[in-house]
DNA sequence: AGGAATATACCACGAACGTGCTATGCAAGA
DNA sequence: TCTTGCATAGCACGTTCGTGGTATATTCCT
């Protein structure tokens, strides 16, 4: 097969992305590497997502900048995915930036490049993803991983004691101090004066904001 | 420098590893290796943190069996941190397992090897935790991105309207009702009623029950 | 035109909450 | 020995909550 014969068991990619020479490039070397096959090339989402839901063939992977105007490319992912949930999603960005990766992969994207990486890297990446891996350099893998630390490690504890503690996990089950007071076995008032002591070391006054406090620093 | 000759700047590695073959495999392999010291080889946690808590010379870096008798790799992540925050921990197991994997890399683990990786990668891994990276196959990066879907999208969201999610999000400040109602520049009824259908709808009869299931269930 | 969904608003009342106090017993540490 | 911290317990009182109603206006869909 020529490179110039493309057919349709190629995968079909889409890219979007508003730099049109980088998009050009992209397209070009999908379009000439055996086995992909670019015929979509957007410059933002609202575009593609109109094409998107006006095909039937919908692209196995697309390409997607993050930093794109109007919609964002976080956007864009939680759209594609509605509408096509079994695509890939590959983010594209020049930046090397913590919260946009975190947030593209809890949106749903399957991994993540920074441009001007190689174009065999680009290929080595969409293959990846299609045999159900997740291209990431170790860097990015990096931090992903500190931000599962940073998901589960904060626990300042305000000097709660153990009981108080053990009151508070009872709170976020929604019971109510009666409840909790014939749980623990002990008066009404003793609940109340825990809860009370609670709420002076969290800096609280209502339920709802105890609550809040301790699932946000996790403290339960 | 000949392969015995190690010296005191060689990179200091623990192993923590209940196979005693795998285990002498493993020290062979780091001390022969040009750049890497391995002195210490333990098979339980325990041993090894006894050890630690009796020595000056820390390890850089520990590859910890998470498969261990008695105190778990898990465990023994958080304890060997607390003693010293700076080493860094890789993982090794023979099973490719999600709920490990999250959990290490939560507890702290800066990557993850599986067993039967040649010699080559493992020291290879060993480099990339020394330079900020963090050593992930690309099936594992994508289970842990698979987690990160997971941890932001069971959104089932009840069938809050806007204006109920709205509320729900001032609720979750802290503020009471009638603060709420001054907020949005409507009654204090009108809050009153909208909380009322919130509760109906997530099947909840106090705050603190409600807003724990908003943040355990992501609706907010 | 009719119906469903939504946001708005009001009333009433018992239950629960938040907060100000005081006070005792016990264990650990200075 | 004396202090400090913690868990326990009680009381009072005004505030807020949760829940049972009813009702109107608007918007959207068929």
């Amino acid at each position: 097969m020529s490179k110039e014969e493309k057919n349709l068991e190629d995968v079909s990619i889409w890219i979007v992305e508003d730099n049109p020479h980088f998009r050009q490039t992209m397209k070009n070397l999908l379009n000439q590497s055996e086995g992909f096959a670019c015929n979509f090339a957007f410059s933002s989402c609202e575009d593609s997502l109109i094409e998107m839901e006006n095909t039937a063939e919908l692209p196995a992977v697309i390409l997607l900048d993050i930093g794109l105007e109007g919609m964002s490319g976080i956007e864009g992912i939680i759209k594609f995915k509605e509408i096509s949930p079994s695509t890939h999603i590959i983010m594209l960005t020049i930046y090397d930036d913590k919260n946009s990766v975190f947030e593209a992969l809890c949106a749903g994207a399957s991994g993540y490049l920074i441009k001007g990486s190689t174009p065999e890297s680009v290929i080595e990446a969409i293959k990846e993803v299609l045999s159900g891996g997740a291209p990431m350099n170790m860097h990015i893998a990096k931090k992903v991983i500190e931000m599962f630390k940073q998901l589960n490690t904060p626990r300042s504890n305000y000097g709660l004691t153990a009981r108080e503690k053990e009151i508070l996990n009872l709170l976020v089950t929604g019971m109510n101090k009666k409840q909790i007071a014939e749980k623990l076995f002990v008066s009404f008032h003793t609940i109340n004066t825990h809860i009370k002591n609670i709420y002076e070391k969290l800096h609280v006054n209502t339920r709802g904001g105890l609550v809040a406090k301790a699932f946000r620093e996790r403290l339960i």
